[in-house]
RNA sequence: GCCGAAUUAGUAUAGUGGUAGAACAGAUCCAUGGUAAGGAUCAAAUGCAAGUUCGAUUCUUGCAUUCGGCACCA
C-alpha cells in the first residue's frame, strides 16, 4: 500500500484536495468552522465544526458532487503572505483559525491560500489549479474530538484520497477492497480460528479446535525460548485482591478499565487487568542474594480488561486475552545488558516470524501530567536517561515520544503496522523503579545491605491473541507449516482401492507428530482438493495405485499447481524438517 | 464511551408494506479412479422490544451486536 505522506508530490495534491473539500463544505454549510486538514498515510482529512449537524452518506455524496463542480471551474490557486495582525483580522469570524495563528510566533510568515471564493489559512505548498483535483474519493468519516481531546467538542471530520490519474485512485480503492479479505476477523471465520456470540459476552472471543493449535504451538514456542535464556514460568490466579491493585497504583489509574469489583464475604475482588503484582508478591516470596539476580518470572497470563466497546475488534483487542508476560527483578547494574537480552530476544522472534517492517519508540512521561506519571522527576529522569542510554548501547533506531510511558515507567515500544487498520504495539520492554518500591522489594547485595531491585516488564509476542492476529493478516491465513492447524491432507483417489494404504500414510504421519486430515469422504477427487485449498491446507497428498504400489507420495505444495512424487520416507523428513526449522 | 452506518438460514447474500429467492455448507439418495465444485431430494433465516398500520422483515423509536473512524490501550 502506498504512503502518500512519504510521496512529495502526492501530499501536495492530498493537501489540496483538502481545501478543495473545505471549499466544497464551505458553500454546502455557509456556517462551517474549519479546523485542520493534514495529509496521512492513505490520503487526506479535514476536521470540520458544523455545529449541531453530523455528517451522514448522503451529505457525502453532496460534498464529492460540489467539489467536482469547483474543480471543473478550474480555478488557480493563489499564495497570499501576511502578517500575524493581517491575518487575526482576516479570519477573526472562525474561532479555530484564531487558535492557530495565535499560537504562531510573531515573525512568523504566515501564508493563505486563496481558490476562486475560499481562503484557508495554509502553509502550503498547493498545486497550480483546482483542476489537478479531478481523481479523488472521500473515502470516510465520522466525529473527531478537536485536539483529540475527549473532553473537547467532537468535530466531524473527513477522509478522502486523492492521485493524478483516475487509473491510480481505482487501483488504490481495489487494493483497499482487497485489504479486507486479510482481515483477521474474516480469516478467522472462514478458518474457523475464533469465534464470538453475545450470549458468552461482547469482546470474549473463543478460540475454535484450529485456533487452540496455533495458540498451543505459539505457546509452546515462546516458553521455549524463555526457558533457554534463564526464564522461570508461574502460574498466578486470575481474580485478585482490590488491595493488590491498590498497592501497585494500578486501581487509581485504571479502575475504570477494569471490570467492576466483586464483593464477597467482605472481601473484594477484581478480575486481574495484568500480572505485575503477582509477580512482585513471588519475587517477595522469599529473601534474595544479588546472586540470585536476575529473577526472571513468566507467566503466559489470562487478563481481563474492561475495553471501551469501540476498541473491541477480534481477536486483536479483545476484553480477555493472554498477555505474554514477565518481569525481571534486576540489580542497577545489570539493567543494560538485561535490557540488551531483551531487545534480543524481541528480534530474534521477529527473525523467526519474518516480522521486518517495525519502528521502535522510546515512551517518555509528559512532564505537564502530574495525573497520570508517578510524582518522583528523580526517578523519572534516571530511568528515561537510564533506557535512552541502553537504547543508544544496543544501537537500535527508535524514535521519542512524549506522554506514552506507562505510570510507573518508561518504555520501548516495539510497533508494527498491519495489513489493516492502525499501527499497534506487539512487543514492549518497560523499566521500572517504581513499583518494587511500593511493594517493597529487597535483595541482599555484596556490602550486606538490603536494597530494591529494579523491574523491566516485557512482553514480546504481546498477546498471543492480538499476534495471532497480526500473523493471520500478514501471511492472509496461509501459516507457516509448523503452526498451521491442518499439515496435510490426504486425499485416497478411491476409497474401495487405497483407503488401506491413505490409512498407513496417516497413521505414520501422526506418528511422526505432524497434524494431518484424512478425507475419506465419497467425493470426486477435484472437490476434496478444492477444500484443501480454500482452508489453506498447505500439503495435499493424492493417493492411488501409483503410490500404493510403489511406497510413494504424489503431493501438491499450497500455491502451486505442480504434482510432485517422492518416496513416503523422503515425504515425512521434509515435513519434519519444514516444521522443526519453522520454514 | 463518542460520531456515522449496518443487521435476512451455519456462511456470504437477493428482495418485498400482504411473512422471503437462489448459492455454498448440512442431511438423505444416486453417481464416483488422478489434481479447484457430479446430480436429485430434504431441512434451514428476516437480532430483540415497542410504535404506526387492516397487515411490518420492509416505516419510526429504543436496546443489543457488528463495521468505519475518534478517544482509550497498565
Amino acid at each position: 500500500m502506498i504512503n502518500i505522506k512519504e510521496d512529495k508530490e502526492l501530499s501536495v495534491l492530498n493537501h489540496s484536495c483538502a481545501h478543495l473539500l473545505a471549499q466544497a463544505v464551505k458553500h454546502l454549510y455557509p456556517n462551517a468552522k474549519f479546523w485542520v486538514g493534514p495529509v496521512i498515510e492513505d490520503g487526506f482529512y479535514y476536521d470540520i465544526d458544523l455545529g449541531d449537524k453530523k455528517i451522514t452518506d448522503e451529505d457525502i455524496s453532496a460534498i464529492e458532487k460540489e467539489m467536482k463542480k469547483i474543480s471543473k471551474d478550474g480555478k488557480r490557486i493563489v499564495r497570499h503572505e501576511l502578517s500575524k495582525s493581517e491575518a487575526l483580522e482576516m479570519f477573526k469570524e472562525d474561532p479555530y483559525k484564531i487558535d492557530l495563528i495565535n499560537n504562531m510566533s510573531d515573525n512568523e510568515v504566515i501564508s493563505c491560500y486563496t481558490q476562486g471564493d475560499f481562503t484557508d489559512l495554509c502553509r502550503g505548498p498547493h498545486v497550480e489549479t483546482v483542476k489537478l483535483l479531478k481523481n479523488f474519493k472521500l473515502t470516510k468519516f465520522s466525529g473527531a474530538y478537536y485536539k483529540g481531546d475527549a473532553n473537547n467538542k467532537m468535530l466531524q471530520r473527513i477522509y478522502g484520497v486523492c492521485f493524478f490519474t483516475k487509473e491510480d485512485l481505482d487501483n488504490y480503492l481495489e487494493e483497499l477492497e482487497s485489504a479486507k479479505e486479510r482481515d483477521h476477523r474474516k480469516l478467522g471465520k472462514d478458518l474457523e480460528i475464533f469465534m464470538s456470540d453475545d450470549l458468552v459476552g461482547r469482546g470474549l472471543p473463543m478460540f475454535l479446535p484450529n485456533g487452540y493449535i496455533i495458540w498451543q504451538e505459539l505457546d509452546n514456542y515462546i516458553k521455549n525460548k524463555e526457558r533457554k535464556l534463564g526464564y522461570q514460568h508461574v502460574m498466578t490466579p486470575c481474580v485478585g485482591n482490590v488491595e493488590l491493585y491498590k498497592t501497585s497504583g494500578h486501581w487509581d489509574h485504571y479502575k475504570e478499565n477494569m471490570f467492576p469489583k466483586m464483593e464477597v464475604d467482605g472481601e473484594e475482588f477484581v478480575l486481574r487487568p495484568m500480572n505485575c503484582p503477582h509477580h512482585m508478591m513471588i519475587f517477595k516470596n522469599k529473601l534474595h542474594s544479588y546472586k540470585d539476580l536476575p529473577v526472571r518470572l513468566a507467566e503466559i497470563a489470562h487478563d481481563f480488561r474492561y475495553e471501551a466497546s469501540g476498541a473491541l475488534k477480534g481477536i486483536e483487542r479483545g476484553r480477555h486475552f493472554c498477555q505474554n508476560d514477565s518481569h525481571i527483578f534486576v540489580t542497577p547494574e545489570q539493567i543494560k545488558d538485561e535490557f540488551k537480552g531483551v531487545v534480543d530476544l524481541i528480534f530474534d522472534v521477529y527473525k523467526d516470524f519474518n516480522i521486518t517492517n517495525y519502528h521502535c519508540v522510546l515512551s517518555l512521561r509528559d512532564p505537564e501530567d502530574k495525573e497520570k506519571y508517578y510524582p518522583d522527576d528523580e526517578m523519572w529522569n534516571k530511568a528515561e536517561n537510564n533506557l535512552r542510554q541502553v537504547l543508544n548501547d544496543i544501537g537500535i533506531s527508535y524514535t521519542e515520544e512524549i506522554g506514552e510511558a506507562a505510570f510507573y515507567g518508561p518504555k520501548l515500544d516495539v510497533n508494527v503496522k498491519p495489513a489493516v487498520g492502525n499501527e499497534y504495539t506487539l512487543s514492549t520492554c518497560q523499566l521500572d523503579f517504581c513499583l518494587p518500591a511500593k511493594f517493597d522489594l529487597k535483595y541482599i547485595d555484596k556490602d550486606g545491605v538490603a536494597k530494591t531491585p529494579v523491574v523491566l516488564h516485557r512482553a514480546i509476542l504481546g498477546s498471543i491473541d492480538r499476534f495471532m492476529a497480526y500473523l493471520l493478516e500478514e501471511t492472509k491465513g496461509v501459516l507457516p507449516l509448523w503452526l498451521s492447524p491442518i499439515q496435510v491432507n490426504i486425499i485416497p483417489v478411491n476409497n474401495e482401492y487405497h483407503l488401506d494404504y491413505a490409512n498407513k500414510v496417516n497413521d505414520l504421519l501422526i506418528d511422526s507428530n505432524i497434524r494431518t486430515n484424512l478425507d475419506d469422504r465419497d467425493e470426486k477427487v477435484g472437490y476434496k482438493l478444492r477444500e484443501g485449498v480454500i482452508k489453506k491446507i498447505l500439503y495435499t497428498l493424492v493417493l492411488g495405485d501409483n503410490e500404493k504400489n510403489n511406497n510413494t507420495v504424489t503431493y501438491r505444495k499450497y500455491g502451486t499447481e505442480e504434482k510432485i512424487t517422492i518416496s513416503l520416507d523422503e515425504f515425512i523428513s521434509m515435513i519434519k524438517d519444514e516444521i522443526v526449522n519453522k520454514k
